[in-house]
DNA sequence: ACCTGAACACCGTTCAAGT
DNA sequence: ACCTGAACACCGTTCAAGT
């Protein structure tokens, strides 16, 4: 909370000039402002109100949330590290950059719900096209398919990690203490299945599968999933 | 808009009696709405004044927009056509599925946000997690990989519907008249990308694979590449 | 038990007015 | 040119009061 103070030379209401504001310092308190509490709390008043002003000023600088969107998805994008391609660790390294992305996306709670459907066009965001594109080229993934598979991939990572955030929103807002028991989630829901009686019969049968594995197993065979079959289809699209 | 109208053995000002509200009708009331206005114009208001009442009323039904949601994608799941499992036609059987979903997705414009990362577990989610498992398996899928595939073809049919309803709601909210021109915006990009000169090489080198092919090519691509690396990868897991 | 009006604490965006 | 206060048209949810 900014505060008035009394510069020695000056009258006493003298006020501390505020900063002006950029794009650049707006971008800055969104990130910290998401960091610390989400980007569902990031909204063009809460950050005005972070920076000490009105959210008419914002509007001087962002056309709207749609772009302030895009800046901070840029950002984001900017951080990914990108590999030199390596031509016989393609698989690995493509798997690589989605685990990375992923990553970012968590250290941004709720980040991934602005990056779905964005089409990268600043900086960041091609720069993590380039990488993606390069290495899957190197490892001689035909340029289509290489082409479509950004799409795919970041399509996928995105919606993995938007789960991811939903789930982790409910979570902090439940009152400390009562955290959300799984294995009581899924006995409730087992009993209910099987209190279907014959309806879902496969489901009943392979419950232990269902419900096996965290998130983090989920991701990796979703990965291995998405570059054995990039492999395999490659050639189909040239 | 419902009116006041004068019953023939009435007093005047009598009121033709509100049918009393139950969770159908309000997940009716929502489904139309959904259909006009698409989801994102789905609100416990709009769907109060829908059912020409205030949105306290709607609580007594329906413990929060949440639930509504689940309710509603509930529905939608429960209109998927699954058929019945052929053990030599899963592949093509389980891409069907997928474009079974996607085409729901599409027909109730906005669902797939509410959809994404939502367990099922209601009746219609699960006879579709009990249809996909059970082509899966028919075709000899291992029990752990089928189970995953559910989650994961689950996120990807709803990453990608929830990306198209992203660009047709921005397209509806376009003045009519000035489409959106994808050949302009595409040359606007090859232009800035080209300026950055040698920064990007790969995207200005493949720009015609990147900006090719419309929604259903990229999506054909995405469940080539999920059900032929579903195939290869799920020995590994069993 | 079910429904209601009014309120609380929020949104994004616009616009005339100020400096 | 940049910033501001106030307003417009919305949200989800709660709660005391009514029938």
């Amino acid at each position: 909370m900014r505060v008035r103070v009394a510069l020695p030379s000056g009258r006493a209401d003298r006020v501390e000039p505020k900063a002006r504001l950029t794009v650049d310092r707006i971008v800055d308190a969104a990130m910290e402002l998401m960091k610390r509490e989400g980007y569902d709390n990031v909204s063009m008043r809460s950050l005005a109100r972070e920076l000490d002003t009105g959210p008419a000023s914002l509007y001087a600088h962002v056309a709207n949330k749609d772009e302030l969107d895009q800046y901070v998805i840029d950002r984001i994008s900017g951080m990914l590290e990108i590999p030199d391609p390596d031509p016989d660790r393609w698989q690995e390294q493509l798997k690589e950059l989605m685990r990375g992305m992923l990553q970012l996306f968590r250290e941004h709670p709720g980040s991934a719900r602005a990056a779905m459907g964005m089409i990268p066009t600043m900086e960041g965001g091609l720069r993590a096209a380039e990488g993606m594109m390069a290495i899957a080229i190197a490892g001689g993934v035909t340029p289509q398919a290489a082409a479509w598979f950004c799409d795919l991939s970041a399509a996928y990572v995105g919606a993995i990690a938007y789960e991811e955030s939903i789930w982790t929103a409910r979570e902090n807002s439940t009152a400390a203490g009562e955290q959300p028991d799984h294995a009581a989630i899924d006995e409730q829901l087992r009993t209910f299945v099987e209190g279907m009686g014959d309806r879902f019969p496969v489901l009943v049968r392979f419950a232990t599968e269902l419900t096996a594995g965290g998130g983090d197993d989920r991701f990796e065979f979703g990965l291995d999933v998405l570059i054995s079959g990039l492999a395999a289809v490659s050639k189909r699209y040239s």
